[in-house]
DNA sequence: ATCGAATCTGCAATCGTTTGCATTCAGGCA
DNA sequence: TGCCTGAATGCAAACGATTGCAGATTCGAT
């Protein structure tokens, strides 16, 4: 029935059951009306009943598409850790949706970044009609050169000034600056932030953070801030030897949903209470945010959007038009993580 | 430099700028000794600097292989939302660091069950040399009929008796009675199972579970058991409704991190503590394990080596060998989520 | 019967590599 | 000089599809 056992069939095989030629076999299986229908239909169920599919890797080479899309992964932090961050793992999810509804293949590929010319070896190898690269991470300048003349790119971050390659994006400094806002309404005296500014992204949030301050005339000190690398290990490490260093502060504005789940750990461990001694933040909204212990309050970043945003932009470029760059609303929610304060 | 502007340039273009042909140009890339070591040289300078690489398309339809393997993703429940169960997702982590080791792409493939002939299709269409399936969900059947005739495949689960198919997997039975003899060392009285034993690999665990049992001459009351699908939304009201049902329990051995993370959400909202009042196992030790709170006691399935024996299998398949399945060790892994239990 | 148009179908070139085989060339030896 | 060997190179045929163009067939109308 479904057999196709040992060399897999090629179109000459069903051209020749069919008696006809492979140009007939190609065009029917298109369903091209040159064909006339009813030997079209003979030769479709040929081929269904033989189990034939074409070649995608000769078809390709002809066509000179291959009908697949590139999604990298750039991990400047975490070395050669597997890709454990949940954030990547859900834009990938979302990514992988809406490439495959188009028809589309994903390749993966991950990068680390000491490599050096990834992108315009990967454009050039033509395994795939378009890039989508999760995260700047310190790989601007790479982007930058490669989209010079690669139309078909887009970046999942923020976008910078002296930018041409397409970005797609959260509102990064609105975003940072509604929770710390929200975070100051609720009376909280001091507020960490708690992440490495130094990446394009996570630097607009700190930009938010210390806008919301500024506006409630609240000062800036100095050991308010935590640069960390954004794995869950680190930052539990930081935020525990934060609360052993006696800084005080009773709210947390994490730069990362996860990075947000594990200070929670870390305060908990230290016999405080969340929210009651420490109201803590997020970014993200990563589907655990939702199901930690307390339920995370965060800032919003849609991810379906934003996956459903690239690859229309991506395909934009692909079809010759001149797509930019977009930023996307981020949203507040509130959650148990920064309730009420414990009165003391 | 690394230039490459439009279309991209092909060998024939390497070959006029060194004057030689094609030929001289591929065996010189393949730094092959045919060619003499100076004009070799030559011609890989050359082609560095006008940023050529050669076109995979072509290469891979001549030499009738892609260098890519397939990983599937069958998602048979969680209808079609994108990959949010972490246990997926750490496991393409894996799978993606070991096949990249290897030079080779990673084809990433969503499956949603009522398509019908996706496995045969994906085989036949050529665009992988080897195909991973992560967990064999409802497919068994599927799997069966096209290993009969394709080779190179290998399939995250559970061996069955009349399967001709390799698969990897962990020892579900071992690991899961292991837990639940834990569960009743500590004292626990009443064990709920929870998870839907309808699936390969987690009817390997109930009968775990049903075999610890036995041994320590419990008897099975059949409420101690809620079938439920493997999301944290249902498995959160399932254990609420349960809760709620007032059946007495004070342990749960649940089917996956992934839902016993929300069942001691759901636990603790309904006011009851763990380990205090139920004592919590899950099955996976997935990384948010550790950063649970409580960190969750769980059944660790190494994926890391799980992964790389996938790979290593595939690869022996490839290679025509005729690797079979495997098997790999549990291990309980003892966190907080199972202490003491509270005094009544 | 002849012609034209409308339908189909097949030929052959093409996509960019790789590689078996033939060819060229240089040099060594008789 | 002539011949042979070996190293280095190029020719041309794949790989398996798609498609412009030309050829074949049918049919209706004159």
């Amino acid at each position: 029935m479904k057999g196709g056992h040992r060399p897999p069939a090629k179109m000459a095989d069903i051209a020749s059951m069919a008696g006809v030629s492979p140009s007939t076999v190609s065009r029917a299986l298109a369903g091209s009306p040159l064909v006339a229908k009813k030997k079209r239909d003979e030769i479709m169920r040929l081929a269904r009943e033989a189990g034939y599919v074409v070649n995608s890797t000769a078809r390709n080479l002809r066509l000179k598409r291959t009908e697949t899309i590139s999604v990298v992964i750039p991990l400047a932090h975490e070395a050669s850790q597997p890709l454990t961050d949940p954030f990547f793992v859900e834009m990938l999810g979302y990514l992988a949706d809406a490439i495959t509804q188009r028809g589309y293949g994903v390749l993966l590929q991950k990068i680390v970044p000491p490599m050096n010319d990834w992108l315009p070896n990967l454009v050039a190898s033509g395994r795939s009609d378009g890039v989508i690269v999760i995260g700047q991470s310190t790989e601007h300048q790479a982007l930058e050169e490669v989209s010079a003349y690669y139309r078909p790119l887009v970046v999942w971050g923020a976008p910078s000034v002296d930018q041409t390659y397409c970005t797609v994006g959260t509102d990064n400094v609105g975003g940072a600056s509604r929770a710390v806002e929200h975070l100051i309404r609720l009376g909280r005296q001091r507020i960490i932030f708690f992440g490495d500014p130094g990446l394009p992204e996570i630097g607009l949030r700190y930009e938010g953070y210390l806008a919301a301050l500024e506006n409630a005339s609240r000062p800036l000190e100095a050991k308010h801030i935590v640069p960390s690398h954004l794995t869950a290990d680190t930052a539990y490490a930081a935020m525990s030897s934060l609360l052993a260093s006696e800084v005080p502060f009773d709210a947390v504005f994490a730069a990362s949903d996860l990075i947000a789940l594990s200070a929670i750990q870390a305060i908990t461990a230290a016999g405080l209470t969340v929210p009651g001694d420490v109201a803590v933040v997020g970014f993200d909204d990563i589907s655990l945010a939702v199901h930690g212990n307390p339920a995370l309050t965060t800032v919003r970043q849609d991810l379906e959007r934003g996956a459903r945003t690239m690859v229309d932009r991506l395909f934009e470029r692909l079809a010759g038009e001149d797509a930019s760059s977009v930023t996307l609303a981020a949203e507040l929610i509130i959650r148990e993580s920064c309730g009420a304060k414990a009165r003391s």
